[in-house]
DNA sequence: CTGCAAGTTAAAGTTGACTTCAGGTCAAGC
DNA sequence: GCTTGACCTGAAGTCAACTTTAACTTGCAG
């Protein structure tokens, strides 16, 4: 009979979504941590579930890895993360979404006046023009998706 | 004296932005086209200047390279593109812009009732759920920036 | 006519987030 | 005790959109 608090890769990745490889890099890249059987197997504890649905959220967000482990790394290793630690590590995505929907109204509104017309001017075309656009994400919209930020 | 019309790599690339080797891999590309001089060397016409202004509000707005190439390929080959023609191939980027914009607010909004509370569950949070999250997007939204793309 | 900045190519490298593969090992039900 | 599906590892592959490198050629000012 199975130890019921030990989940195998195939448990969990049936039931977090994640695929088993995804699984083993992230414990590879320091975001999941597992026991091992005698033989050498990973069994991982219930709460990996949890962890596993802060880093699909936080991806969802457009987090990168290196933030989300950051980000778990602030959790205390001492007892297990309560409600409110995951909030406090989940704070700040609310601004980051703030921003990127800024960002995209704006884009979104520039194309009425912009691209609508034809235009396409490479001197002053808001939408296409390279120093416009990065004024107008700015410093402030680093962590836009990859698409929006400034091309590099 | 050199032919006004002509322009170098270098020229184009300061003009636009874009790497001269980015426009080398846009014409290996099949987005973009370029005489030779009798030694091999890129002579680009004026209107390359439009049609990458083009590109970058298409890459800006979320467009992958292979999509841009299609729009591209709808412009008429035996006259140089209207403003009109331009204006026909963006015309779906507002609609695309909206429903981002929608797919982020609800993830937005979603967050208060979820992660603000802490609670992260993977079968309840419609944050991290694979199922919710699936069907928040749908399939009219495959043009979601990577990001925000269901996940793979 | 020469010097050298600017151009050419094919091929390989980059980044992030994984997946796939090859070649074995483990564990659990019969 | 044997079979067989699940699991292991390290290394290599994938994708997009370019950039970098190496080795070589062109074009134009002086």
């Amino acid at each position: 009979m199975k130890d019921t608090d030990q989940l195998t890769v195939a448990e969990v990745a049936k039931r977090s979504g994640f695929a088993a490889s995804a699984l083993r890099f992230y414990e590879r890249e320091g975001l999941l941590t597992a026991h091992r059987t005698g033989g050498g197997q990973r069994r991982y504890e219930r709460h990996v579930l949890r962890r596993l649905a802060f880093i699909r959220a936080a991806r969802h967000v457009g987090l990168s890895l290196d933030e989300i482990r950051d980000a778990l790394a602030t959790l205390p290793e001492s007892r297990t993360p309560t409600k409110a630690d995951w909030a406090r590590i989940s704070r700040g995505w609310r601004s980051r979404l703030d921003a990127e929907i800024t960002a995209l109204t704006t884009l979104r509104d520039g194309l009425e006046s912009c691209i609508g017309c034809g235009c396409l001017s490479l001197q002053r075309c808001a939408i296409s023009n390279p120093d416009d656009t990065a004024a107008r994400f700015g410093s402030g919209a680093l962590y836009l998706p990859q698409p929006l930020r400034e091309d590099h």
